[in-house]
DNA sequence: TTGTATGCGTTATCAG
DNA sequence: CTGATAACGCATACAA
């Protein structure tokens, strides 16, 4: 079908270079050959403009230099720089890249599994919800943002400490009324520990704080009562929002603006993830930035040295703040 | 390497089932088998928990079901939004598709095209930059938002035509003084023509406009230069601006506003593209909206009919516009 | 170091 | 309609 009309092969280099398959391959592949066999041997190839062929080599040896990468979408700039750094690590190893959108679908994440190990993929790296999913066996796995047992390798960025830079930055910049906010409760996973590392820091430095759980499915108007129920006099209670991710923060700075709240004037805050507008211009919000290209680079290199028996089941990658318009740096006291 | 430790193969569902080799993989492709066969092989199959093996496949028929996209990256959300619909249509189909990231780079977009046929891919579809970029033959092949010629199909937006309906929009809401602005003017492809359909619509509509164009390589600042060029006692000599891209629409609307100019008070904007604020948000700029689900939905079912002859080679998709808080369409005169 | 030969899992061509 | 068998392009064990 979409077969080139009769591409030169490897016995058709060896053919016109004058020497045997097996030295092709071996030039090919960049083992010890002698140096006026291959000399021939990359003339002809170049005579020929052959082209190395993958099917073979796969069906050969069973490894496709390709590694699945299960995400919900590439939507949302958070996943969309994800997959960018993950293709790129990939890239950088001679390593191909299938892209499994599971739109948030338990069923899809359960699939491409199933999916990928018929594609002979050499490795999965997961970002998924689905909490029934069962890790396949007999294939490197790598799992984002979610611990699920020590035998698969887990990598996150460090999601308490991010959590606990964020109480201590507010302190620093002066609230004295904290609160957090975030989204999706069913599932417990790496992020969750946001709101561990906030709390624990709050605790630590004395501060009074709340926390408003959006719970999955829940329309977003519990957060605009929850705001509402902490406004006396059109005061807002928060001096310090800190809010789970920053694409919540945009809605939520969005939703105190109409209710004349100035953010920082008023309330400062701070996300996570470390989103930029429309990709690369300035921050959403002031926030905790994920190491995202660290987080792919390690993805990457441990679902290929997976059978490494050494690897560690959690790496947390280190996060860092970053000023996006919404806090009052200058007012450090 | 990554082998599944001796995974079963059509050969040991043959055995297992009592059947010949051919009848496993009639039944696998779904061509007609006694139905006593076709049981006995799916029995055989469950039993095993046979799975199929691609790269045989590949192999023998010279097709990988995979299409390579080529495209800069996927942290602007046009290029994230593309590539989540080009990957949908063709999973749809059941076909894989195969990432490029150029990054802008002249060079791996030409890499790309060879490393591509080298993957044995089964076509390509490229948004590229590259002035001197040669198209491969013997392999189907689409362009995005590009014209090469009639042999080679691109599919873009109606770039023209939304040009026209800005320009429309911007007289429809009250704007009388008219600016085009946008970047990158070396290369001509298909969004060019926005500006083409923007100054066809003024010329017929009788009103005056202007253009600025800001050359690749460019500051932003340029812009700024111009705006302030055309700023006397604080006020601005546009009404209305139509700007290339939602992107640079963002980029323009921060600067006009640290200059005290109001948006959409003292002058509408209306930029291009419909980008949607951190993925699916709210609009970004009152835009005119590209049929991005289309488009992908467009280049996948044109590459993979590539080998009938009558394909167009040119295909416009249509564009709307729609409201994203920088006109004043309460003002409809 | 180089040549030879085999088989990876599949599809397709033939006979039966 | 089914069974047997020959490729597809490559890597590699083994022989030279």
């Amino acid at each position: 079908m979409a077969k080139e009309k009769n591409a030169p092969t490897m016995s058709d280099v060896a053919r016109e270079a004058g020497v045997a398959l097996g030295t092709v391959s071996r030039v090919v592949n960049g083992q010890t050959v002698g140096d006026e066999f291959r000399k021939k041997v990359e003339d002809a190839i170049a005579r020929l403009g052959y082209q190395y062929n993958n099917s073979g080599r796969s069906l050969r040896t069973g490894s496709t230099n390709t590694i699945a990468l299960i995400i919900p979408n590439t939507i949302h700039p958070y996943f969309a720089l994800l997959t960018h750094h993950v293709n790129m690590a990939l890239e950088k190893r001679n390593y191909r890249m299938l892209l499994c959108f599971t739109e948030y679908d338990n069923d899809r994440e359960t699939e491409f599994i199933q999916m990928a190990k018929q594609n002979q993929v050499d490795g999965i790296i997961a970002l998924t919800y689905n909490p029934n999913l069962r890790i396949p066996d007999g294939i490197p796995f790598v799992t984002i943002d979610r611990f699920f047992s020590t035998s698969v390798p887990c990598i996150a960025a460090d999601n308490f400490g991010g959590g606990w830079l964020a109480a201590h930055k507010l302190q620093e910049f002066g609230c004295r009324n904290l609160a957090f906010i975030r989204t999706g409760s069913t599932l417990t996973n790496e992020p969750s520990k946001r709101k561990d590392g906030f709390i624990s820091a709050c605790v630590d430095m004395n501060l009074p704080f709340e926390t408003m759980i959006l719970e999955d499915g829940q329309p977003f108007e519990q957060i605009e009562t929850f705001l509402d129920s902490h406004i006396q006099d059109g005061k807002l209670s928060f001096d310090g929002l800190f809010i789970g991710t920053d694409y919540l923060a945009w809605q939520v700075i969005q939703a105190l603006r109409k209710k004349k709240i100035r953010v920082p004037e008023d309330v400062q805050v701070i996300g996570f993830d470390g989103l930029r507008m429309l990709g690369n211009l300035g921050r959403v919000v002031s926030t905790i930035v994920q190491p995202v290209e660290e987080i792919a680079e390690t993805c990457v290199s441990t679902v290929l040295s997976h059978h490494l028996s050494n690897v560690p089941s959690l790496i947390c990658l280190p996060v860092k703040y970053e000023f996006g318009g919404t806090t009052r740096e200058g007012n450090v006291q």
